[in-house]
RNA sequence: GGUGACGUGGCCGAGUGGUUAGGCUGGGCUCUGCAAAAGCUCCUACAGCGGUUCGAAUCCGCUCGUCACCUCCA
């Protein structure tokens, strides 16, 4: 069963055919670094994770570029009164814009890493690419498709759909409806010549912090412009997948569209992937509108929203429970569940790799069919745009077999050793590279309160016996912990321990 | 107001025409010195109304409800 990925554009799962056979490129819309990175982002970057990691399980050859924005992200309406969102954080913060960045850039990172999410292979930074931005500007004026006014450049919507008929296809807006807006909330937009209109090089008032020369004015670029610019630089023209958070489809994706077939005529992605968004209390979590719980908060469990905290790797699993185009509602029955059935699963996994046995079926049985059914059943699912939920699914059906085996209730003659070590590669490739769970050692903390308390027993039963003067027994204790490279430590006020 | 999506059992969440999703929770059984784990098993479903069909959670229509986007958000 070949790859199907839903793709937003057309609105139907299509048949994955990479442009260039046994390569992908894949651009994802990274974070703007203005705040500490939160729960809902940490969904979409955890799902395009999978996607990343199936493709390259599946053997493709995958190019994956996830950028910085640390421009050109406008706090509320896009006219030139508008405040970019790390300037206007770095003057409350009197700090260099670049400071902000590089704070919760590093702050997104280590969070990422928690997650366990691997890096992508290029993260471009829109600053590091005006030159490139100022070009696209200059070629899409050239084309005709944006106008200057004031010193800042804006792209002519009405001129786009006039003669490339396609400004709305991503997003389904019809361009006569949004020309013809007449929420008040959005008149403040005078050197527009079209409602639909957005900036693309924006001139930088006197107070800007963030600010650049070019042909118009000493500025800024647009927020849309710097994913243009870098998915086009470092994958080419047209390039297999774009993803992104639903919220971003329009404006952001479909101006980006916009931007590249009117600097260069090609559309950029020729599949459109988009997650869901996660919903606390069944709204859209959003640091916005306070609905919102912090990754931190949830590790610690202090938060009214959780009676505890949830590890990373819990976390990560709950989210893998739900397909990524579907809205996941998280709550601490959700979580708490999820929880467990992901030690259950990193469990069973253990138990799996353990099995041994000297005899086996020598032919093939009805269990080996099942079990490879199973397995493929998984592969299925996962080739059915990344349905983590099914594959999750069949690898606990899978479970029964293992711990039936482990527990004798099945023999192992009645399955063949070639399945039986599939299935451990098949498992644990699943879990580890596919999914990215990492086993309990993620669990730190607990299992440094797991040590502590076995080390508290151990001096407890060994000051028994040197209260007995059983000192065999006294200084096997000690000598064995010193074995492990643990010192015991017997001072005036009793005895304590250290490792290393 | 415009556009789109969704409504599945106590909770979460798959499933697009006929077959058990799965996890968590609750009941029963097996195993077990006790407990745990594990296995087996049972219970509670497809918002409502109508239609198409031999047959619908799944297709169509209507009603009700919820959400998202249209403004920064993954």
């Amino acid at each position: 069963m070949a790859l199907k990925l839903y793709n937003s554009l057309a609105r139907k799962k299509e048949i994955f055919e990479p442009i260039h056979e046994g390569r992908v490129g894949m651009y994802v819309c990274g974070p703007t670094v203005y705040s500490d990175v939160h729960l809902g982002n940490i969904r979409t970057f955890v799902s395009f994770d999978v996607i990343y990691r199936y493709l390259k399980y599946l053997g493709y050859k995958v190019r994956y570029v996830r950028n910085i924005t640390d421009v050109g992200h406008l706090e509320g309406d896009a006219d030139s009164n508008a405040e970019d969102k790390i300037s206007q954080r770095a003057r409350l913060e009197q700090l260099e814009p670049m400071e902000i960045v590089q704070h919760y850039m590093n702050g997104f990172h280590s969070m990422m890493h928690r997650f366990n999410t691997l890096d992508p292979n290029i993260e471009p930074r829109a600053t590091g690419h005006i030159i490139e931005q100022i070009k696209m500007v200059q070629d899409i004026l050239d084309n005709g498709f944006a106008y200057i006014e004031n010193g800042s450049v804006y792209f002519d919507t009405l001129k786009f759909q006039q003669e490339k008929k396609v400004y709305g296809q991503l997003s389904g807006r019809i361009i006569e409806e949004l020309m013809t807006e007449t929420r008040t909330d959005l008149k403040n937009q005078s050197e527009k010549r079209h409602p639909s209109d957005f900036a693309i090089w924006i001139k930088a008032s006197p107070t800007h912090l963030m600010r650049w020369e070019s042909p118009w004015s000493i500025g800024f670029p647009g927020w849309h412009l710097e994913c243009s610019v870098m998915s086009t630089k470092y994958l080419g023209d047209k390039f297999d997948i774009h993803g992104g958070g639903n919220d971003l489809k329009f404006p952001h994706h479909e101006n980006e569209i916009a931007q590249n077939i009117g600097a260069c005529g090609v559309a950029p992605a020729k599949y459109w992937l988009h997650t869901n968004m996660l919903l606390m209390h069944g709204k859209k979590m959003s640091k916005s509108d306070g609905n919102s719980i912090t990754p931190h908060e949830l590790f610690t469990g202090d938060s009214p929203h959780v009676s505890k905290g949830y590890s990373p790797m819990a976390l990560r699993f709950f989210m893998l429970q739900a397909h990524y185009r579907s809205t996941l509602d998280i709550s601490d029955e959700a979580l708490s569940a999820a929880e467990k059935g992901y030690k259950k699963l990193m469990e069973t996994n253990k138990v799996l790799q353990n099995l041994a046995a000297t005899q086996w079926a020598s032919t093939p049985t009805s269990t080996d069919t099942e079990i490879e059914k199973l397995m493929s059943e998984t592969i299925n699912g996962m080739n059915d745009d990344f349905n983590t939920a099914i594959a999750i699914g069949k690898l606990n059906e899978l479970s029964g077999y293992i711990h039936k085996l482990a527990n004798k209730q099945l023999a192992f003659t009645e399955i063949s050793e070639s399945v039986l070590n599939k299935l451990k590669a098949f498992y644990a490739t699943f879990i580890t590279d596919v999914f990215g769970l990492l086993s309990e050692s993620e669990h730190a903390a607990q299992e440094e309160s797991t040590l502590d308390g076995l080390m508290q027993l151990l001096i407890t039963m060994r000051q028994k016996a040197r209260a007995e003067k059983d000192w065999a027994t006294s200084d096997l204790i000690r000598d064995a912990l010193g074995e492990l490279k643990i010192q015991v430590k017997d001072g005036k006020d009793g005895t304590t321990w250290s490792k290393g």
